[in-house]
RNA sequence: GGGGACGUAGUUCAGUUGGUUAGAACGCCGGCCUGUCACGUCGGAGGUCGCGGGUUCGAGCCCCGUCGUCCCCGCCA
């Protein structure tokens, strides 16, 4: 910052255009500009100027035998200083269009210079082409989201929530808000708790998602509801996971399951477009069972050739002799165009199956070796190509194991030799959107710590009706009527049809070992709720960092949150969370004690 | 809770086997420069090597602890 540096004021000066917005046809009008002096280039009596704002920049021109006073006053600009230029725009000449700006082929000859603020050197260059580490960009927050890259990150998460509340509206929806001041359900994700000053020792929760609260709206006969909320979960944090996120959330009343994937589809398809990509519907669906059994997950990346199990294709002394459990799928990888590998190229694979109860063949040509024929069946059975890594996963013989144990390490690693070679085979391609439903989830889970079952999805999924029978006798074959919508092995949302029945909802309540008292204690206005008058009804509710980090190519839901928290779940800008005073908390009520000797 | 990577100038990094005064680029400050656009050029300033302890004649480098950032597992109905 300059010592003696005369400061305008904004007075009346009225912006006439933005900076970005230049182009040869404004040639010969005046305007004026304000915004940040992006770069400054100092020939002597000759002074450029990058002016920058949200639209972009354009150069400016100060010359000093055309008016040395502003010439001179210029000479005291320096990097992100917020000024106003008053200028003509004019044509730049062949040789000095710069083809690489936008506004290239003009620049602005200043007549005019208020110089409204100053600044500190900012702390990092305002520059694409050097990383700047994180915990400078978050700390630095304000300087950090001037960047083009996190302009354009903005801009896009703006231009898609924009899209959607669209989309929503053209389809009759409602958007209404809910609570955030709401009651602690200890099921799921932990609880963010605030105090309660009025009601001592009580706490509010702030939703882990509004899920009840729309269901109620279905009840309350709103029919249609959507909305883009905030939701709180105390949880640890990953580079896809914030303690705040945002879900797009959606409810509707009489609906079946295609209302829903036609729905959201339409939605994803704009949501997509206002993000300058076209995606083709309908989704693939694929039944839970049948992802797990061929892609080793529940939210299978269809960019990557799906598993098969080879096991048929061995005799049952070949299985024998590899020590393979004859009872549990052989699944065999195939990652296209890896190309020839080495020896060490080879060896470097083994590291991946590393502490995984699986046998793991990573060299298919020395099986082939030792069994041709069988090798020859499963090369044509998988279309393995020349130059496709083929790759071989099975069960120890002898060993105990739940089911789709195998498959899921079998993905794990389908996923892992697939990274590997993305450079190869090139399939891992951003800009590939390959989305399907995944449907048929299993209504319960059983949780070994717990000694119990617990909803797969939430409480309040419907099973399937076929089910309702065997929910007590084998509630582990009960299928649930939700539903994923998965995106390059992300999950972007997730849903169900719901219960609308109190009969059936308590019945659930027991099945999950809540006896009726902890039922009503819980749940006893939503149980009371479904009692008058409840419509069939339904939704899903879709992660829109998660979407629009995706959209950006961005690795982190942080490049998309204007100001995001650390794995630690610290906002070093603000740099919360902070200890409170004393009174604050005697108001409250609430004591601090922290363990001692740490 | 567990595992891994990283931490040196404002920024991005280098720093040999533990050895004299810790370097580079960009940025910053000053001079010169009429067509630059990552301007050029000449000069200059700038360091708690994250922090604490230890080993050693000597530590940016080795050891222990600790803090911070990132990634992963657990967790996220």
């Amino acid at each position: 910052m300059t010592e003696n540096l005369q400061l305008d004021p904004l007075g009346t000066l009225r912006r006439s255009h933005y900076c970005g917005e230049l182009r040869r046809a404004h040639a010969g009008q005046r305007v004026l500009l304000m915004g940040w002096v992006h770069r400054r280039r100092d020939l002597g009596s000759l002074l450029f100027l990058d002016l920058r704002d949200r639209s972009g920049m354009c150069q400016i021109v100060f010359n000093r035998d055309r008016a040395p006073a502003l010439h001179e006053r210029a000479g005291a600009l320096r990097s992100e200083y917020v000024i106003g230029i008053e200028g003509e725009v004019v044509e730049r000449s062949a040789p000095t269009v710069n083809p690489a700006l936008a506004t290239g082929e003009v620049e602005v000859v200043a007549s005019g210079l208020h110089i409204f603020n100053d600044a500190r050197t900012p702390p990092f260059l305002l520059d694409e082409a050097q990383e700047v580490a994180e915990e400078a960009r978050l700390k630095y927050r304000y300087v950090d989201l001037r960047r083009p890259a996190m302009q354009a990150n903005v801009r896009l998460r703006h231009e898609v929530t924009a899209a959607i509340r669209r989309y929503f509206d053209s389809r009759g929806f409602l958007e209404i808000e809910t609570p955030f001041l709401t009651r602690s359900t200890p099921e799921g994700a932990r609880d963010y708790l605030v105090p309660s000053r009025l009601q001592r020792g009580s706490f509010y929760a702030l939703p882990q998602s509004p899920q009840l609260f729309k269901q109620i709206l279905m009840m309350g006969g709103c029919d249609r509801y959507f909305q883009i909320v905030r939701c709180f979960r105390d949880e640890d944090l990953r580079a896809d996971r914030q303690p705040e996120f945002t879900q797009i959330d959606v409810e509707l009343s009489f609906p079946q399951e295609e209302t829903v994937y036609e729905l959201i589809e339409g939605m994803l398809a704009a949501a997509f477009a206002a993000g300058g990509s076209e995606i083709a519907t309908p989704f693939p669906r694929l039944s839970w069972e049948e992802a797990m059994a061929r892609y080793g997950s529940d939210k299978p990346d269809l960019r990557l050739p799906a598993m098969s199990d080879v096991r048929a294709h061995f005799a049952p002394e070949e299985l024998e002799q590899l020590k393979l459990a004859a009872e549990e799928p052989v699944l065999a990888i195939r990652i296209p165009r890896v190309g020839a590998l080495s020896r060490s190229q080879r060896d470097e694979l083994r590291p991946l199956a590393e502490g995984r109860p699986v046998r793991f063949f990573e060299d298919f040509g020395r099986l082939a070796k030792s069994f041709p024929a069988t090798t020859e069946r499963i090369g044509a059975s998988i279309a393995a190509g020349e130059g496709d890594l083929v790759t071989l996963v099975g069960a120890p013989a002898g060993a105990r194991r739940q089911r789709h144990e195998v498959a899921t390490h079998a993905g794990a690693l389908r996923l892992a030799l697939a990274q590997h070679f993305a450079e190869r085979h090139g399939l891992l391609d951003a800009r590939d959107f390959r989305f399907l439903w995944v449907t048929s989830f299993p209504m319960f889970e059983w949780d070994e710590t717990e000694k119990r079952w617990a909803a797969a999805h939430h409480p309040f999924t419907s099973p399937r009706e076929d089910d309702w029978e065997r929910l007590e006798s084998e509630p582990g074959l009960v299928k649930a009527r939700a539903y994923d919508v998965v995106l390059n092995g992300t999950e972007l949302g997730s849903g169900s049809i719901r219960i609308h029945r109190s009969d059936l909802q308590s019945r659930i309540f027991r099945l999950l070992g809540m006896d009726e008292d902890e039922a009503r204690q819980r749940f006893g206005f939503f149980l009371e709720a479904l009692q008058y008058g409840t419509p069939p009804h339904g939704g899903i509710a879709l992660g829109l960092d998660r979407l629009v980090m995706i959209l950006a190519g961005e690795n982190s839901i942080r490049e998309v949150i204007p100001f995001p928290k650390t794995a630690r779940g610290v906002d070093l800008m603000v740099d919360a969370p902070t200890p409170v005073s004393a009174a604050q908390l005697r108001e409250l009520g609430v004591q601090v004690t922290l363990d001692s000797g740490r």
